[in-house]
DNA sequence: ACATTTTGAATGAATGTTCAACAAATGATG
DNA sequence: CATCATTTGTTGAACATTCATTCAAAATGT
């Protein structure tokens, strides 16, 4: 019934967007328009170059030469180098932080209809991809020697591990199960972050298809009575 | 006037193991002994900086320092700093194989009891610590952009991931459980990374301990006939 | 005219590698 | 055992390269 979820598909290729232009709502202030959309074409940039070149030699020239810019241009919208990184995680944060509660909104009422769109939102295209997938695991290396980091590295942060554990707490009443909610909420959060890992690595046995199978599994196991073993949801659409 | 510099100051913290002497079997070839004490002094001091500073800013001097020993030392027992990285690497592959394969060996014949020990051995503390598991995600970063690192860089190879599709195979049957063996055996391997990966990244919320408590909640949850969720095991013995 | 943005070369620091000298162990010879 | 020759191991300085940063000049927009 509902095929909702997972179609946001931004442009996960190689996205073209911030390229466009820096025309439409802005003309009077146009120069900060632009200021915006050259970071945000910089940010991009850099997330390319931690996809595929990873985190220890991405360079400078690396960020401009793939936004078709000149060297000088970083350290101009960026202070630093360090300061472009920062900047990139935290978009990469906010635009998780912002899809994760996204899905929570749409899902209604129902916790265990929330955490099943929780869960599925994981592996949503626009933010499940190689690309985002690889920056993320690079910044990852490195938050524990970088304190700067540590904060915004985890893309699952507190509130969204309170989240899950008061859906888990909401769901053992409802159903009977005699779990620790914290417990379990600790495994299944750690298990789409492996299932995350796994998806970045590239082995061939795991694809975005049997990564969701997993989770739903999860579910079924944890929650037989509101995610019965019939119906993942996950086997029959998606292309 | 020169006052022999033999620091020999290996493993400052936890392992000596090293440190021992090239005596023993080798007098013919003490040489090559020793040779082979010094590759591991390196490679030690190797895990050391990749923990304490990252695969980024980890240098050969840094390496060198480490391990307390001159600049030019590393390429000489290694020929370049890639395979300086590619034989630590290799080494703590190694390392976790052999862990789990004894694990499973001292399992005995039981299925459940070599699933359980398995998923034990993954928090035993001569893997499981926080200098270990950042080398790991130090390597995890690189491991994309790196096709070198790849066949080595995830712990949990296809063989691995194989037993474990099979034990929850056999577990399926003698419990009467209905999932797909391979979607639950991912599920639990990948929640084990995900585990590790929040007891490298430090969040409090997260300690040998819960991630533990998660590991087994989640066994219960998915093979109950197997493991009741009365006795867990872990709240009382295992170090 | 004025402010803002962009360029590209120059600069200096950091780092991997090389290498000639040096030290220590081993083996040969008497 | 003493002495020398040879192999093996180690050092630290020198070298070349790479890279982040700076900045004066040019380009662009207002």
């Amino acid at each position: 019934m509902l095929e909702t979820v997972t179609h946001m598909k931004t442009a996960e290729a190689t996205d073209n967007e911030a390229q466009s232009a820096p025309k439409g709502d802005a003309e009077k202030r146009g120069r900060k328009a632009s200021k915006e959309v050259r970071r945000l074409q910089l940010i991009e940039a850099t997330i390319d170059s931690l996809a595929k070149r990873g985190y220890a030699v991405t360079t400078m020239a690396d960020v401009a030469d793939g936004a078709g810019l000149s060297r000088g241009i970083v350290n101009f919208h960026f202070e630093s180098k360090e300061k472009l990184l920062i900047a990139t995680l935290q978009h990469m944060y906010d635009e998780y932080s912002a899809h994760w509660r996204t899905a929570l909104q749409k899902a209604g009422d129902d916790p265990a209809r929330q955490l099943q769109q929780l869960v599925w939102a994981d592996f949503d295209r626009s933010i499940c991809n190689k690309r985002k997938l690889a920056a993320w695991l690079a910044f990852w290396g490195e938050a524990k020697s970088r304190p700067t980091y540590q904060a915004l590295s985890s893309s699952r942060d507190a509130c969204y591990q309170q989240v899950f554990i008061d859906l888990c707490a909401t769901l053992k009443e409802s159903g009977g199960y005699s779990y620790d909610p914290q417990a379990i909420a600790l495994a299944l959060s750690a298990m789409l972050e492996g299932l995350w890992l796994r998806l970045m690595m590239g082995t061939e046995d795991t694809t975005r298809e049997t990564a969701l199978q997993a989770a739903n599994a999860f579910l079924a196991a944890a929650f037989p009575k509101h995610y019965g073993q019939r119906e993942t949801g996950a086997s029959k659409n998606r292309g």
